[in-house]
RNA sequence: UGGGGCGUCGCCAAGCGGUAAGGCAACGGACUCUGACUCCGUCAUUCGGGUGUUCGAAUCACUUCGCCCCAGCCA
């Protein structure tokens, strides 16, 4: 037996011991897992530590991975949301082995069913949905058998088939397994394993009018699939014995699928469930699905969240079954730290004031570093007109002890340029501030390695004048802190700006450079660049933000 | 109330009877043409509480408290 290798979660803890046990030696010790997604909704992050988990086992112990489509419930299901999964999944850089549905089993799991019928160990039971409910008994009374749990085989076989055949209306029968209506485990009181629904499947038309419920079809896929590992979340953690039961009633043979538990991912101030993501999107709160304040893996990879932030983010956050919620700075954290070793920096402002240095006279051409984080990166140049456009915070009228940015009669150095004094401030009729003039000093020269008298505290980013571009910027809010705010407050959290929109000033740099490429800008954060192109052909800059940079400036 | 789980630093999380890893956050300090980054340092005599077993316990036993999940013909 070749070497383990290291766990490094419970789950691989368990596999490695059950390997050493010699479990899997009679299927050469391969190790086949699953990610069984319901194609009714599109991906979010907290599929993506499922996935991390997954594809991790997967890549471990050198086993298969299938992509299943847990499509049982044809009410729900389309193909729009197969063809997102498999787009997602992609983008992360996940590989699968195959992808299959569910509904392929279709065939395999009736005739399943009907060999529970014939062994005794499911009934075609009349009662309606409600009087199921009423009989099923409580958490501390036992459940009351169904007068229909007694029918011979012949009839429930016989049944069974009209089922399929459709001449029974929705909801007026079922098939349930028979095991026990006193069972402490609600689950395994006579559970429903097939209802009539006369609903078209996406991906099997008409065929069926009968579908197989979850907790029948899930296990049964993946003992087909010869799945060792069946990884889910704590709240099916209550299925486990039901689970088990089915694979041992279909009399599969050993070693047959483990199911095992871990805790889902939860993280402040995002929304994780499906109800209420699909409640942003149906009522027109966000663009879609992709939009990029949504959780979604689409809205990340829209949001400019390279996909190894989000594998790191999983690692870092790991694997257990204790109930948690992540704080959102410990994801922010692993977006910044991608970022600061891979986005180029830029100049941008957000809100414009102009400078103008008085005593400078043409123009000429600087240069700029692209990223001082990462070695090799180079410069480029910048063009420089000595009339700029620098962020209204860095200058103050009443500055802060501490302030390090410009100030009336301070120093202050303009990126990759010079140093400048600000000896006018022009202000309007608010008094606020809306032109400073300066004065710089041409031995300041960034890059000249001239030893000056000249000092600056504060170094400021600018955008210049002549050449700078208009550029729109986009800032996001949270959408909700937390699901489980009543609808009232939800609503209202809602209602407020989730997205920030100012107009501003970009270097041409910017406007150059190709789409979806990620900048750090400045003192301020990390942005994703694109262009959108309008009806007339006119096309504007976007900087989205990503992540916003730390900031101490108030330490 | 029955059953199934879980409780280790502000937030995650290692630990598996030999004397509390790591990450995020925070806080000092250094560095810096980003108040970013980087770097150095600090941050659980204690593992929900109690009682036992043991030379020795977060790890075993008993007990107690708290939280989560389950009564869909959803997954």
């Amino acid at each position: 037996m070749k070497q383990l290798p290291e766990a490094t979660n419970f789950i691989e803890q368990i596999i490695n011991d059950e390997l050493s046990a010699g479990k899997f030696e009679s299927t050469g010790n391969k190790i086949a897992v699953r990610f069984p997604p319901e194609p009714n909704g599109y991906l979010h992050i907290g599929h993506i530590k499922a996935m991390c988990i997954n594809f991790g086992v997967k890549d471990r112990y050198h086993g298969t991975l299938n992509l299943r489509m847990d499509d049982t419930n044809p009410a729900k299901e389309d193909y729009e949301y197969v063809d997102s999964i498999v787009e997602a999944i992609k983008w992360l850089g996940f590989e699968y082995d195959k992808l299959v549905f569910a509904s392929d089993y279709y065939d395999k799991l009736y005739e399943i069913a009907e060999k529970y019928i014939m062994d005794g160990n499911a009934y075609v039971c009349d009662l309606s949905a409600e009087q199921i409910t009423a009989t099923r008994g409580t958490l501390t009374e036992a459940g009351t058998p169904s007068p229909y749990r007694n029918r011979t085989k012949e009839e429930n076989l016989k049944l069974f088939r009209e089922m399929k055949a459709g001449i029974y209306p929705d909801g007026s029968k079922v098939l349930r397994a028979k095991i026990d209506m006193s069972s402490p485990n609600l689950n395994m009181r006579d559970p429903v394993i097939y209802r009539i629904a006369h609903v078209p499947h996406y991906r099997t038309g008409d065929k069926w009018c009968i579908y197989p419920m979850y907790d029948f079809a899930h296990p049964l896929s993946d003992a087909i699939e010869g799945i060792t590992h069946s990884l889910c979340s704590l709240e099916f953690e209550n299925h486990r014995p039901l689970y088990d039961w089915v694979i041992e009633k279909a009399g599969f043979p050993a070693p047959v699928p483990r199911q095992i538990e871990f805790a889902r991912l939860n993280i402040t101030n995002m929304l994780m469930s499906k109800r209420y993501l699909k409640k942003l999107v149906d009522e027109g709160f966000v663009r879609g699905w992709d939009d990029p304040r949504m959780p979604t893996v689409m809205g990340l990879k829209n949001r400019g969240v390279p996909p190894e932030a989000l594998k790191k983010f999983c690692a870092d956050v790991g694997v257990a079954k204790a109930y948690s919620i992540v704080n959102q700075a410990q994801l922010d954290s692993c977006i910044r730290d991608n970022l600061n070793e891979n986005a180029e920096r830029a100049m941008a402002v957000i809100n414009p004031l102009k400078l103008t240095i008085t005593n400078y006279e043409g123009e000429e051409e600087l240069q700029f570093e692209k990223n001082p984080a990462k070695d090799g990166a180079g410069e480029r140049p910048v063009r420089f007109t000595g009339s700029v456009y620098i962020e209204k915070d860095d200058f103050s009228l009443d500055p802060p002890p501490k302030y390090k940015r410009l100030q009336k009669g301070g120093f202050v150095r303009l990126k990759a340029a010079y140093i400048v004094r600000c000896d006018e401030v022009i202000t309007d009729e608010n008094g606020q501030p809306c032109e400073l003039k300066c004065t710089y000093f041409s031995e300041t020269r960034s890059g000249s390695g001239v030893q000056s008298e000249i000092k600056a505290k504060g170094v400021i980013q600018w955008v210049d004048c002549k050449y700078g571009r208009d550029a729109e910027f986009r800032q996001y809010e949270p959408l909700l802190t937390d699901e489980k705010y009543p609808d009232q407050d939800y609503a209202e959290r809602l209602n407020m700006n989730s997205e920030r929109i100012f107009m501003g000033k970009a270097e041409p740099a910017l406007a150059e450079c190709e789409d979806g490429k990620a900048f750090q800008l400045m003192r301020t954060g990390y942005y994703k660049k694109v262009t959108e192109t309008a009806p007339d052909g006119t096309s504007k800059l976007i900087l989205s933000e990503i992540v916003s940079l730390k900031d101490n400036f108030n330490k």
